[in-house]
DNA sequence: GCTAGGCTGGCAATCGTTTGCCAGCAAGAT
DNA sequence: ATCTTGCTGGCAAACGATTGCCAGCCTAGC
């Protein structure tokens, strides 16, 4: 029932017969005892189940190996992947993944932003509430990378929806439709901006007359009003901001007995989970959200790894480390490329 | 760019005019230092924007105020409730939510285990992949509370599924059907046990013929199976053991031109995210999983506050501190019930 | 006027680990 | 035989916060 005492380096350093120095040198610094001595160490380490204080490591060094993921809402899907790219990026490399749900509120992501700083070595900012200063003022404390937001000088990882929604464009022109709708997402929101800059432009050159809606809170219940909106606009397709708001789109056409795709195709955007379940299952704009959780993680351990002290003259670096990477970092976002996947919610024209 | 260093209790004391200990007292003892000399120190604290150092804390007081949650797969949408559960209620205490993705394998399970005691103060084990004897030589190195699982000695939360499977069939019985399939889960399944055993006296009770196929492994490519071994048996009904495998029964029916629930009626469990946006809406059993992470959250953060040296001459206890889950943590694991949720994958027999 | 006691604030030890510096020792070079 | 050099292991000072103990001071009571 009650914990028993962890073993400290003391303990160990005692029980093999050296001071605790040359226990820890034995365990950490290969070479740097007697072969002899070190095995022992080591041997006695194991033999007590000695793990070292990360605490006490942590003090010492600064460093925590510890990297939070800071999130609105853990619970959407969408965050799914960056959760699990980013926590298979930072285990990868011995670190703990802490994750921190901020309620969809900039006031509890300021403050908990506060408060990871010194628990933390970096942090993985998703779909932030804030604003580019309030980042930017962060950044000045804790080493970040956002996703989906480009803040000068802080570095960042970006999914090319807009890429995505073109695709969705083309393909539903070749489909024969002529008046599309966009169901468009938050104001605050980077892509949605994006994605009206790149359609805009592309509805030109395929002869698509383009109708931007909105703007949408991206959830399934707002779906009702984009659908509403949709028909009353004389669209025979529409592409919502995101798969929720396309999932209510679907659920209210069912309502009101319009058929898909047959009175109106339907695209939506992340292919989350349930994007195949529904009926007709989603055509949708795929994004690689879990490899840009790994390639966000990436970006923020080599920043951290070249933070430190130690490697500050291996300015030759590995050929085998991706440079790139450690190059791009600080420089432009990283720039993800999505694609279409189709299913059947999308058709001709009747 | 570069991260500024952060101000120490040493700053703020030299900033304030007075020592460490003197500032130490000013921001954690209220009253032991004059009120001026208090307030001095508060806002030099807060103009410097002074954090303590949570290592530095941990060192000393052996506690880091945070507490992991340890799953077999974060993106299995049955854990979302438990992610959020959990971490809602360790937010309202102050602690820090870490998370641990065991990637479905024991050994990394035990790993993880091992490098967690000393970096938390405790751990939620969902859906563990350990043996019995594992988790409880654990347990004696770390505060654990177990989701589904009982461990003597271990405090732990039960979601009752077993209950609401015997009302699923209930309502099966009332629709009359008379031959039903409960297509089951892993063996080493705690809960799969236990359902078991509930649904064959309430099958003899109802006068329903109950048919047990599988094991099946509780992912949707499994659900083909099910759903050919179940018209195979006869059967009218289905119930799975889990949302995932009936969403795959669903899809199988429906490739083969079987209506649901005209041809079968399909019962999953637990009411993941999508449960009613499959097509026909999946009636299942729906779990407080939420509701099972606070109350997790609960019991161990009872046992760590109880831990504290400090706490133990307050035995008699807070009225108001729920003092039956402090007094239960240790004993009997906390049953939650669950209910059954109608929806249109059930329906008469035709 | 003197003492007892309460209030306030400082000193220093402590938590567990790492690491710069130094001392002892042995072996090889001169 | 002496000096140099390299290897090994110990001492002690950090890291930042907390806290037991103590000293100084002020006030109140006699």
């Amino acid at each position: 029932m009650a914990v028993r005492r962890q073993p400290t380096l003391r303990d160990v350093a005692a029980a093999a017969g050296v001071a605790v120095s040359t226990a820890s040198r034995a365990l950490t610094r290969p070479g740097r005892v007697n072969a002899d001595t070190a095995d022992r160490v080591v041997a006695v380490a194991k033999e007590l189940g000695y793990i070292p204080s990360a605490s006490a490591r942590a003090l010492l060094s600064g460093r925590t190996a510890t990297v939070a993921l800071v999130l609105p809402d853990v619970t959407n899907p969408f965050f799914f992947g960056l959760v699990r790219g980013t926590g298979a990026r930072l285990r990868e490399s011995g670190y703990v993944q802490v994750l921190a749900d901020t309620e969809e509120s900039a006031e509890v992501e300021l403050d908990t932003l506060r408060k990871l700083r010194g628990q933390v070595d970096g942090a993985v900012l998703a779909a932030s509430r804030l604003s580019d200063e309030q980042i930017a003022g962060a950044a000045a404390d804790l080493a970040l990378v956002v996703v989906n937001r480009t803040i000068p000088g802080t570095p960042g990882v970006l999914l090319d929806t807009a890429g995505g929604m073109v695709q969705a464009l083309e393909h539903l022109a070749g489909l024969g439709h002529t008046r599309v709708v966009y169901a468009s997402g938050p104001v605050t929101s980077w892509s949605d901006r994006r994605r009206r800059e790149a359609l805009e432009p592309a509805a030109a050159r395929l002869g698509v007359e383009l109708v931007v809606l909105g703007p949408y809170a991206p959830v399934r219940s707002s779906g009702a009003q984009a659908a509403d909106a949709a028909l009353e606009a004389g669209a025979t397709a529409v592409i919502t901001f995101n798969d929720l708001l396309a999932f209510g789109v679907l659920e209210r056409l069912d309502a009101r007995d319009v058929p898909v795709p047959g009175g109106m195709s339907v695209i939506g955007c992340d292919d989350i989970f349930g994007a195949d379940l529904v009926r007709p299952a989603l055509t949708t704009v795929e994004s690689p959200v879990e490899r840009a959780g790994r390639m966000a993680a990436d970006l923020l351990l080599a920043r951290l790894e070249g933070d430190r002290p130690g490697d500050e003259d291996d300015l030759g670096g590995d050929p085998d480390d991706e440079p790139a990477v450690v190059a791009r970092g600080a420089a432009d976002p990283v720039l993800l490329p999505t694609h279409l996947v189709v299913r059947s919610s999308t058709g001709p024209v009747d």
